[in-house]
RNA sequence: GGCGGCAUGGCCAAGUGGUAAGGCAGAGGAUUGCAAAUCCUUUACCCCCAGUUCGAAUCUGGGUGCCGCCUCCA
């Protein structure tokens, strides 16, 4: 068996076949910094972590490029407000964008490029696609003749003469004039007085927004990619131009998949920055009620990844809870290992997730597992098996908190429980310590057995606004109180 | 106007021909002084109409509604 793929190319599942066995070349179209990242983004960076973490734990040998994009006017016009400059503010944001996503959990690229430091693979590019008669100079800047290349629109399936120019509102007047055809796009842009510019055979300027990734990608990753990710907004026109760009000059394909992933939607409409109606990463997990960040990814990963994605506090409220189930499975190990007698009560230690596990893992809930990741990355069917993992472990350790007694044998739930850590873990969701109380609050066995004893007391007194209160004040400190049957109180932490 | 996508229980969401995974929420019961936790039970005319088929949420045709893109966008 292999991945199946949904390749927006063929609008339809592929086999994934890499150009080179077991090596795949990953590109991933990153943030233009001049703002903080959002909810939106949040679920693009999490979706292609996923996919790389799952492709890497399927054996593969994953080369993942991401870029930033720093050369832009919407940096530009931010740098004008702050008063900052063009890198000032591409480097802050950059910053922000590394200490959000490192919240999430989310991987680093084996490599990130900036357009700022490929300016020259660029000018290269340009002056072959000059060379090659699919661009046109004017007036200092260059464009792109998109009617000279066959191909233009095979990846959004639209043909030039379907479409409506300007329809989105945002044509330029001055590059309307100046192009031969609405749809021809700008290479390069001569630079206005003060903005930042470099040098080129077409006079000062900067790049235009597509070519920087086409550029990137040959630079990096050679001519011809296995899997090129973006938002579903970027297939047209950014994936589409890159394409004309990059194989106008190559005469080779530019990549063998292109996947995209769906938006997130608030009221259901896109969360965009235009609409205002965005919530940034940060803003979210920094709130007084903040959800873990694992619940983010809880959130994105309970949705197909090209689906569209509702972003409601109700949704968020269930991944958190649903993120709680799963952590308690994860802690099991940690919790009852010892008392269990197992060898490892912590989880293998996977780097990167290549790791051979310790122990043979369950057979039933990885083949679930594997068959629905295998199905275009089915992440919802994929979290329902780790729900069956840690569900499971959640009946026993609730028999084992209640009664002492389990009614699996051991092996077995290591088994599960290593299964689950170690499935989690391709997901991309990291076990977090449970006690959520400071140590200041700490409280020591000793103290527990007293105020329960007097909790005791004051029951039998039926003082039960007593009992209530000492019960209350224990759960403050972490400590679970269990009265079972003959008045007998048991506790945990 | 063009292209594409989606419509499944209270909410979210799997499921592409054999009679509906999972999460969240709710209800009833066991247990409890009340809880918590757990256990048991329970909540689906799969947008509408027509067709194909022994059989359709799943295929075909036609509707209706919603969303995305048509040079800011993850």
């Amino acid at each position: 068996m292999s991945v199946a793929i949904y390749n927006t190319l063929s609008r339809q599942k592929e086999a994934f076949q890499p150009l080179v066995p077991n090596q795949v070349k990953m590109y991933c179209c990153g943030v233009t910094v001049y703002d903080y990242c959002h909810l939106g983004h949040a679920r693009s960076y999490i979706v292609w972590d996923t996919v790389r973490r799952y492709l890497t734990w399927r054996g593969y040998d994953v080369r993942y490029v991401q870029n930033f994009t720093d050369i832009d006017d919407k940096i530009l016009n931010r740098a004008r407000q702050e008063n900052s400059s063009m890198k000032a503010v591409a480097e802050k944001y950059t910053g922000a964008y590394f200490e959000d996503m490192a919240r999430l959990n989310i991987l680093e690229a084996n490599e990130y490029t900036y357009a700022t430091h490929t300016i020259d693979g660029i000018k290269r590019l340009i002056h072959e696609l000059e060379q090659k008669g699919y661009a046109y100079p004017a007036e200092g800047d260059v464009y792109y003749s998109v009617r000279k290349f066959d191909g233009y629109g095979k990846l959004s399936g639209r043909k030039l003469d379907d479409m409506r120019a300007g329809e989105s509102g945002r044509t330029d007047a001055i590059q309307t004039q100046i192009k031969r055809d609405p749809f021809d796009f700008a290479l390069w842009k001569s630079a206005k007085p003060d903005e930042p510019a470099w040098d080129s055979p077409w006079g000062m300027g900067r790049p235009g927004w597509h070519i920087e990734c086409s550029a990137m990608v040959r630079d990096r990753l050679g001519e011809t990619i296995d899997i090129h990710v973006g938002g579903a907004d970027l297939q047209f026109p950014h994936h589409e131009n890159e394409i004309a760009q990059s194989e106008a000059a190559t005469g080779q394909p530019l990549a063998t998949y292109w996947m995209h992933n769906g938006m997130v939607n608030v009221d259901g409409t896109k969360m965009s920055k235009s609409l205002g109606n965005f919530t940034t990463i940060r803003g979210l997990l920094d709130a007084p009620d903040a959800p873990n960040p694992m619940a983010i990814r809880m959130f994105v990963m309970q949705a197909q990844y090209r689906m569209p994605l509702d972003f409601t506090e109700e949704a968020i409220i269930a991944a958190t809870k649903g993120w709680a189930t799963l952590n308690e499975g994860l802690n099991f190990g940690v919790q009852y290992g010892d008392q269990l007698g197992w060898q490892r009560s912590h989880p293998d230690n996977l780097p990167n997730n290549q790791s051979t596990p310790s122990i043979p893992l369950d057979k039933t809930a990885l083949s679930q597992f594997q068959a629905s990741m295998d199905d275009d990355f089915n992440t919802p069917r994929a979290v329902a098996v780790l729900f069956g993992l840690a569900k499971e472990l959640q009946r026993q350790r609730n028999l084992i908190v209640h009664t002492g007694q389990r009614d699996t044998n051991s092996a077995a739930l290591e088994r599960q429980w290593q299964t689950l850590v170690q499935l989690a873990q391709v997901l991309g969701l990291e076990a977090q310590a449970i006690s959520s109380v400071a140590s200041a609050d700490q409280i020591g066995d000793p103290d527990v057995e007293t105020l329960i004893a007097q909790r005791t007391a004051a029951k039998q007194a039926k003082n039960y606004a007593e009992s209530d209160r000492i019960r209350a004040n224990l759960s403050a400190k972490g400590i679970t109180l269990i009265d079972k049957p003959g008045g007998v109180t048991i506790w945990h932490r």
